[in-house]
DNA sequence: TTGATGTGCAATTACATGGTTGCAGGTTAC
DNA sequence: GTAACCTGCAACCATGTAATTGCACATCAA
């Protein structure tokens, strides 16, 4: 039985942290928002939300230390909005798990055909 | 200024505990493991991993929780195999977030253009 | 200038998480 | 039966995380 293939393995170490950043419904939420919404401040997004500014404050900046939004002062305001380099890359992370599932999928599918000929 | 589409929302509300099962290099590791050797114990997952047995078996319990694998008992062994029903609705989850962002990104493009002509 | 607004920092709390060790119990092989 | 093996449970520890409050500082608007 073979190690997983290296290549694909640092592939994932680089997911994790990216997928830790979007396993919070806060954090997914405020993506949403950004998205639907465009550019907003701290606390006009803090506004909308069920928890308070500083705790707003802090899931952006988890999410800007994993290069999914983007932050400028404008004044006496923050400005979030989504980063769209790490958006190509995070889509490219994702197609890749998917492929990756897929293809598992396929050779689950073939294993299971040769063990039922393998022993009939 | 809307709120997030509740439809969207709820979506969002299911897929951020899958992201943070998915948020953990061991994890990952573990899936990529399962994806390319197929089903495999507890003891053997773990005979490759760094950590411990213990470790790994929680780990299955998260995955197992989130509905990315499955288990059964074989005698003394606990299989952990693939969840080809979860694993689609994994790629379904990752898909809408992929869409979502780059009609974000459309979007984003759109406003900056009328918000020059707005404005000029 | 003064007040309202927006943010940043620090301390604190509560809880989840990743990891360990030790031990008991079930299962297989000899 | 006995020894080796696999798992499950429990306790425990260290760390990380989500959220809060309070206060200080910067900035805009009147």
């Amino acid at each position: 039985m073979s190690l997983p293939d290296p290549m694909a393995s640092s592939q994932v170490r680089d997911a994790a942290p990216l997928f830790a950043a979007l396993g919070d419904e806060t954090r997914l939420q405020l993506l949403l928002r950004l998205s639907s919404s465009g550019p907003a401040s701290i606390a006009r997004l803090s506004a909308q939300a069920r928890v308070s500014r500083q705790a707003i404050a802090k899931h952006v900046q988890v999410l800007s230390a994993a290069g999914l939004v983007r932050t400028r002062r404008r004044g006496r305001e923050r400005i979030c909005e989504l980063e769209p380099a790490r958006l190509a890359g995070a889509h490219q992370c994702l197609d890749l798990i998917s492929t990756l599932w897929d293809d598992a999928l396929d050779r689950l599918r073939s294993f299971v055909e040769d063990d039922s000929q393998a022993h009939p």
